[in-house]
RNA sequence: GGAGGGGUGCCCGAGUGGUUAAAGGGGACGGACUGUAAAUCCGUUGGCUAUGCCUACGUUGGUUCAAAUCCAACCCCCUCCA
């Protein structure tokens, strides 16, 4: 493709965002042209996103600030089915109640990244049309213009077929109604472009058929790669389960820390996608070699956290960074347990407490930590499971601080 | 509906009567080495009020001194046939 002249594909291009395009020219005339507007579609079957979602959200704002208009679509209505994809076991169906209250939750995100408004980014949700579909006219109207041949060459399908594994026909259906969201959000916001990851391009590719199909409209798909770490594994797995944009879920000292520890190799593509750093900079910090690639991890960090979490959360997660990894000190931002100091007075065993402080999930893991020589009181070793903690053990400050490893550490309080 | 194959720990997968909390691998966690990186090596990897007790190999019941392993019924998945 030749260079993109529009400022929305220029810097999505360069930064490392595009994977395939329907129509690279043509979407470029459209962006150069007047207000793109764009959607990327999202579950809503947990109370917030992760930093696998991160990517296309980054591309929705890089939207709004070339002017165009995102809309982050919200599955509200696919949601309450239930996405059978995931299919070790039926996911329990989520009630109304819950689906609202999720993507309350969400929308707090996006306000960080996005600004929604008259004029501005829409949230939308895709119950607003599917709740009322009548299954017969959906059929006539928009089942006619998929056929099972063409649908069975898509790789949604097509994997699935290849290696024995069922593909009910409730999920043969959601590209039916994913192809049918795009005709929906052109028809009521003049939606041309719709986004998302690799594996979303044969739902893409339906939708804008089937608006050419119905409507003789020229839709446009944009994808982003998915994005693994240089070694080849999936992003966003930490110790306890995925990265979580929401503070509630993940704490700001907590998600820092992920980007701090971004591998070398990631760096320079994680600081294009995920701050909004000149390329220029991005090269020289990329560039670091040795232990002073450290700073441009910071970078990363500060820059990341600020963009979903604030900059204040951003700059107290590096302080406490600081303390506690290069002066060994206890910082603020830690995790945090207050004990009732009769509690402590009376001491508690040093496996009860680990797990209590949330760095073990049950005692036995704790034990194990603890004969593993990977549990520290106030830096010192433990050597024994059961050894109490006491008030004896608060630092100068009043503070027992505890520690899994050298990464994972908490502090405990008497209250 | 018929015939055959299968359901094992976070995942994959071995195991066909006792020494099996269950080989091996992956992942994860910890240790060593480092730069809060990667790679490598080592250890750990069901729970508990812990030299013991409890729970666990789809579900329920049975045989046996003893069952993931044998029997029965049921549930679910896959393949082929109708």
């Amino acid at each position: 493709m030749s260079k993109p002249t529009s400022d929305f594909l220029r810097v999505l291009t360069e930064r490392g965002f595009v994977h395939q395009c329907t129509d690279s020219e043509g979407l470029d005339a459209l962006a150069r042209g007047g207000e793109l507007t764009a959607y990327v579609g999202y579950d809503a079957t947990a109370d917030s996103l992760h930093v696998g979602h991160l990517i296309s959200i980054m591309m929705l704002r890089w939207l709004q600030k070339a002017g165009g208009r995102p809309i982050a679509l919200m599955g509200g209505g696919t949601t309450k089915v239930g996405d059978p994809s995931g299919k070790d076991e039926a996911r329990k169906l989520l009630t109304d109640e819950d689906i609202r209250a999720n993507i309350a939750k969400i929308r707090a995100t996006f306000d960080n990244f996005l600004s929604f408004g008259a004029g501005q980014g829409i949230l939308a949700n895709n119950a607003d049309w599917l709740d009322g579909l009548a299954y017969i006219p959906f059929l006539r109207d928009v089942g006619r213009h998929f056929t099972i041949n063409r649908m069975l060459t898509f790789d949604s399908v097509k994997l699935r077929l290849d290696r024995e594994q069922p593909l009910t026909f409730l999920e043969f259906n959601y590209m039916i109604l994913q192809a049918y969201d795009f005709l929906e959000l052109g028809r009521r916001h003049g939606c041309r472009l719709q986004m998302g990851g690799s594996d979303q391009w044969g739902n893409i590719v339906n939708g804008i058929e089937l608006a050419r199909r119905v409507e003789g409209r020229e839709l446009y798909g944009l994808t982003c790669p998915l994005l693994t770490t240089a070694a080849g594994q999936k992003m966003g797995k930490t110790a306890s389960g995925a990265v979580w944009l929401s503070p509630e879920r993940l704490d700001d000292f907590a998600y820092w820390q992920y980007w701090r520890n971004t591998e070398d190799a990631d760096v320079g593509r994680f600081l294009k996608l995920f701050t909004e750093l000149p390329l220029e900079e991005i090269a020289r910090l990329a560039a670091l070699q040795g232990s002073e690639i450290n700073e441009a991890k910071k970078i990363l960090a500060n820059e990341a956290t600020a963009l979903c979490r604030g900059h204040a959360a951003a700059e107290a997660a590096a302080e406490t960074a600081r303390r506690t990894f290069e002066e060994g000190g206890l910082g603020d931002g830690l995790p945090t347990l207050t004990l009732e100091r009769q509690r402590l007075a009376e001491g508690v065993p040093a496996y009860a407490l680990l797990r209590e402080a949330g760095l073990a999930s049950s005692n036995g893991e704790a034990r194990r930590l603890i004969k593993g020589g990977g549990a520290r009181l106030n830096d010192a070793r433990i050597e024994l499971e059961d050894r109490l903690i006491s008030v004896a053990d608060l630092g100068p400050e009043g503070v027992i601080k505890l520690s899994a490893g050298k990464k994972r550490h908490a502090l405990v309080r008497a209250g």
